[in-house]
DNA sequence: AACTCTATGCTGCACAATGCAGTAATGTCA
DNA sequence: TGACATTACTGCATTGTGCAGCATAGAGTT
């Protein structure tokens, strides 16, 4: 039977809905587009539409080129239905995995140069993705939207991508400082310093804003 | 054969070093400091700590209270080792799922308030765990951290969390402007308020920094 | 002309992780 | 004494990931 659909099974529905593609560049699109919203496998994207095709909310056909075969998916009027339906659902709540910053809960167990490497670490990765999206904006500019009439969507997506960056990157430097006061990684425990950044966040304030 | 350790084993790890606990504690201590850097499910902390058990990176017995028992994990000397493997390896990539930006992504399917019902939940969402981590540092300052020693690490990551937050809270009163102006969700493309935008994120600068 | 390398275009399989239902004892308040 | 929350898990179906494998096409190199 054809099985439930899950957020996953949506995005690329919804992908569907702005032209047909192949399945190859379905896992294409969704790198350059999904990734920092709902990062998923190549391979789920391979698997995704064909189990929309079972539940007849698309279509697919082989097309060739030469000895070469490749799958077309296209939405069908039921699945577009179905979006709608996605659309009324509440959403799930936000979820992120850093796991630098798992280290940095565990800190203690190892040195400080372990932890200032999880953090060059965090923000290479930050930069590249901080790096790519300004990058696209700039395409933008020269037209370079794949859909054009959408650029104000992907634009107010890309205002949240960059402010979060920027906020990391300026916890990263905040954190550097802190920690190179630090002369071990353990028990420092509630020393003056700890205390006057405990008082600030009771307060709903951190040492970053403004 | 033991399995490969993965990311979420190390956590688990990582807490028996603090302390043993019971199968029961570690869901519930997980939910409590893990849940922001490394959300998992309550089902994979119950076999965790078994698959380490079988790797000879922890032992464990079980203790009983009356006809109820409960079942205890420790760390061992080998468990310790492998954690120092773990602080040497590469940090995975961050990643970030939220529901929310993949329907801002495809809005043009459906009407503003359904955008704004959207932000709306992100809102929710994010404020409880901002009220959260705000309460908990309020309980640190009148002793309520668990391991005392480790507060400065607690407070760091904290700082991260709050500040996060704030940004993304920001950012939802911002897009929730943007969105106002539209008439519609669709068609909007590259009007003169896009095109500004999109002219500071090309220039790597943004409507909310500063 | 043969070669190597990258990109295209997938599939199968083992295993990691989740969600849900089920089971059962203990504590708490009306 | 009965109802409900909390403690304390386990089994199972299903979703999702990572890796290896397979095969064609095109571009550049020796």
């Amino acid at each position: 039977m054809a099985s439930k659909m899950t957020i996953s099974s949506y995005a690329v529905l919804a992908l569907l809905y702005l032209k047909p593609w192949t399945g190859y560049e379905l896992t294409q699109q969704a790198q350059r587009s999904l990734r920092y919203a709902w990062p998923k496998s190549t391979r789920l994207l391979y698997s995704e539409p064909k189990k929309l095709v079972e539940r007849g909310y698309a279509t697919t056909y082989k097309e060739k080129a030469g000895n070469r075969s490749r799958n077309v998916y296209e939405i069908t009027p039921e699945g577009r239905k179905a979006l709608a339906v996605w659309t009324q659902s509440r959403t799930q709540p936000p979820r992120m995995e850093i796991e630098a910053l798992l280290r940095l809960l565990f800190a203690d167990h190892g040195s400080t140069e372990d932890l200032f490497r999880a953090l060059d670490e965090l923000e290479a990765d930050i930069g590249e993705h901080h790096q790519a999206i300004v990058e696209l904006m700039a395409s933008y500019l020269e037209g370079g939207h794949p859909f054009p009439e959408r650029t104000h969507l992907s634009v107010l997506f890309a205002t949240f991508q960059i402010d979060m960056f920027k906020a990391i990157e300026r916890w990263i430097e905040f954190a550097r400082g802190e920690i190179a006061e630090w002369q071990t990684t353990k028990d420092l425990g509630m020393d003056p310093r700890t205390e006057t950044l405990t008082r600030l966040l009771a307060n709903d304030q951190t040492p970053l804003n403004k």
